[in-house]
DNA sequence: ACTAAAATAGGTAATGATACTTATTTTATT
DNA sequence: AATAAAATAAGTATCATTACCTATTTTAGT
């Protein structure tokens, strides 16, 4: 008797990529496309009405993201493997998926023989991340680090200031608003300015709004 | 004798939609999907080598975007039509399609009959814009008037400046850096902070980050 | 060639931000 | 109770930004 083959269900929000991957998938006898879903919530329901092994799932989806879906299938079925699939390959993304613990990352550009030794790997050992994905990895290992200490390291204070700055109060309209002397935002708003590495405060802004340190 | 059918050009940098197309274009006899090219460049190329009358092609590529493809077609084979593919319905993306004068704009989420719908209305009548993408478009002519008073009036070297302010110049350094008197690059700062309507350069720099106006 | 818009620049002043230093008081932690 | 971290504050100085005003020269469009 043969191996049953790997069961996968594709979640997609466009079903161009639904047949994409299915005709990738055409002609061999190791997976068998079994089910797919246009989000998450009917990918969940898929998962409630038949066995499968892998999923294969976009990450930007309305209503719920390949990552949340993720979540979901590992705390209820954290036998099934999970493979996502994304246009990008930034920090953020790359973040995300590794916290939402996929097995397996590759990027809407793969051909066909990356996809089958992601599944093979996925189905067998256990994880797959494509030499592009590892290499920016290493970039966020190393430049995580350091500025995670800067970022996070204003007190909650600082952090009040700062987001009173962006509001574009001044020095002194903060001191009122605080109830506190203008020396004293002053020295709040140099301590900011260092440990955020800015040094002026349109740097400031930027450093702010792009690490989410308001709004 | 039949009608010829529609040759139809595939671009796209991922092989995996390039193949959901194919299979969309399966088992029917009007159109014929006779090539594909993975870039824009290949795109060009395959255009030299044989006849197309249709290209389908994504927006987001490597080195050449679908704008710019489209944009080179238009002038050297003006008699193609051109059906460009996207992920986002942002109103940038489809300004930028009305720009390069594209006869179709759908997204990626369409399923086989609106492909079909728009090839169909591509090839007789001229044009094709989703529902969607038509509510969009009347969104942005009604805000876009309005914000462009206040975005678009910045003059060229108001823009050239801004963007020094927002990469933390001084006024003086930009002064020395375009070869002018710090009394200018201050008269031009403050024209910006009254066009955008902010009132210190922390506004303005949110302004900037928030309408693109820079990076 | 004429006109409007844009780019140029200066005077004068007030206000704001930053640098560097020092020091006291509060608060939290062990 | 001892220590460290955080919040408070001020002295002094310099530099940068903004406000309000006026005015000339360049550039582009009809």
């Amino acid at each position: 008797m043969d191996l049953q083959k790997q069961r996968i269900l594709i979640v997609d929000d466009h079903q161009m990529f639904i047949d994409g991957v299915k005709s990738l998938l055409r002609n061999q006898n190791i997976f068998s496309v079994v089910a797919e879903a246009l989000d998450g919530k009917l990918a969940l329901e898929a998962l409630e009405n038949q066995e499968i092994d892998i999923v294969i799932s976009d990450i930007n989806m309305p209503n719920m993201s390949g990552i949340e879906l993720t979540k979901i299938i590992k705390s209820k079925y954290p036998e099934i493997k999970v493979i996502i699939v994304s246009m990008h390959n930034d920090r953020d993304t790359i973040t995300e998926i590794m916290m939402a613990e996929a097995e397996g990352y590759i990027l809407k550009n793969t051909g066909k023989k990356e996809l089958f030794d992601a599944l093979n790997s996925v189905s067998n050992y256990g994880t797959y991340y494509s030499n592009e994905v590892l290499s920016i990895m290493m970039e966020i290992v190393k430049k995580e680090k350091k500025s995670e200490k800067a970022v996070k390291n204003l007190t909650e204070r600082e952090f009040e200031i700062l987001n009173l700055i962006v509001q574009e109060f001044s020095s002194e309209e903060i001191a009122e608003k605080l109830f506190i002397s203008k020396r004293t935002v002053d020295t709040h708003r140099i301590n900011i300015l260092n440990k955020t590495n800015s040094k002026t405060i349109v740097g400031l802004i930027k450093y702010a709004i792009a690490n989410n340190l308001v709004e």
